[in-house]
DNA sequence: CCTACCGATCGGTAGG
DNA sequence: CCTACCGATCGGTAGG
């Protein structure tokens, strides 16, 4: 039972969750070894160093969102881009939340070579979703206010960082029964990032997100 | 010139700049003493353990929190408590961006206690928000979808990311000014706070806290 | 994929 | 506040 499979995929989990939970610094490569059941040098034969083991946990994350992210732009009618963006990247999210821990890590530990990051992989799609609001502005569907660009990063930087610590603001809740909590704040992070989006008041379809929870 | 005046200051001020920027485990006793101008073992003559100065580093930066927020709850009228405390709050972060950092990475790092933290320091004024905002809501100045408490975690939530991470995710504009695009970000923050409150547009004096900048 | 081992650095102590 | 030193652990290598 339970055989080898592909031990290189399996450090790579490990390694994922152990960056996300407990930082690059605070991980040795010894623990990683550890939860993946090898030695300490058979996790250096697969990844010749530690911070090559860390691109590489990087990478498979930046490689996911780039399978994801395209086509939702390429999809989607203009009408309805942002909207659509804006689910997947939440979706995206939560589908595992150490993809968000492990993002928002390396913007705190390494400022300028996530900035680079940043410039290459979010950028391009940010131009596109503010040229949209952009847009939406003339036609006075979206607010007059609203800074298209700013907007945007403040809605990835409000999903990004909210999914990755939701589960230690949950206690300020008078809620109970544990899973709930979660869900309303992620409902009402939604909620808030469309309705300052609008000018007049809309009763989407909030919490579609929360469903895989609820069963 | 240049006395020492208060070494114990001195190193507080350099533990929490490096703990802000590398974190806990990324910065060595060497490199704080080094910072100060000191030797190892003169750090640990003052605090006797790395862990019982990452405390003393805590305590400061949740005392001063303590020093303003409580003033404010009690000085505010019911009508602007909510704007009052928004506004301490992000002043109180953005006086000082690696009071969120640290806090972000608190977060990350040792969950289980920044739960119980979150529920010491942050709990008793959220609930008091709330309160204002369910009552506001009956009033119908809110609106109406509007979850109080998952809104002031939210927006909390959003202060304290956004002013942390800011500073990597200004590339993305197409600004060039330098500190334009850092403005924008944070205006923007305090316009979708507000415009996710209120059930009508409102062109209030946003950006207050960018004064210090410009002039 | 393992055992055995390397120099460097870690947090911390002794003793002044 | 310092020099000198401790055992433990770090990332990484040799060699099979």
């Amino acid at each position: 039972m339970e055989r080898p499979i592909d031990i290189r995929a399996r450090i790579l989990e490990e390694a994922t969750r152990l960056f996300a939970s407990q930082g690059f610094d605070g991980t040795s490569i010894q623990a990683i070894a550890g939860a993946v059941g090898i030695r300490k040098p058979s996790v250096l034969y697969h990844f010749a160093s530690k911070e090559l083991l860390h691109q590489a946990v990087l990478d498979e994350v930046l490689s996911r969102w780039n399978e994801v992210l395209p086509d939702i732009l390429l999809v989607s009618s203009e009408e309805s881009r942002f909207e659509r963006v804006m689910d997947a990247v939440t979706s995206f999210f939560m589908e595992d939340p150490d993809r968000a821990r492990l993002l928002l890590r390396e913007i705190l530990d390494r400022p300028e070579e996530m900035s680079r990051r940043i410039s290459t992989f979010v950028r391009p799609w940010i131009d596109v979703v503010a040229e949209q609001l952009e847009r939406a502005k003339r036609r006075s569907r979206v607010r007059e206010s609203l800074d298209p660009e700013a907007y945007a990063m403040n809605v990835l930087s409000m999903i990004v960082s909210g999914i990755a610590i939701v589960e230690s603001l949950s206690v300020v809740f008078r809620d109970d029964p544990s899973r709930k909590s979660h869900d309303r704040f992620v409902a009402e992070m939604i909620r808030v990032a469309r309705a300052s989006l609008y000018p007049h008041e809309v009763s989407a379809d909030l919490g579609k997100h929360l469903e895989p929870h609820d069963g």
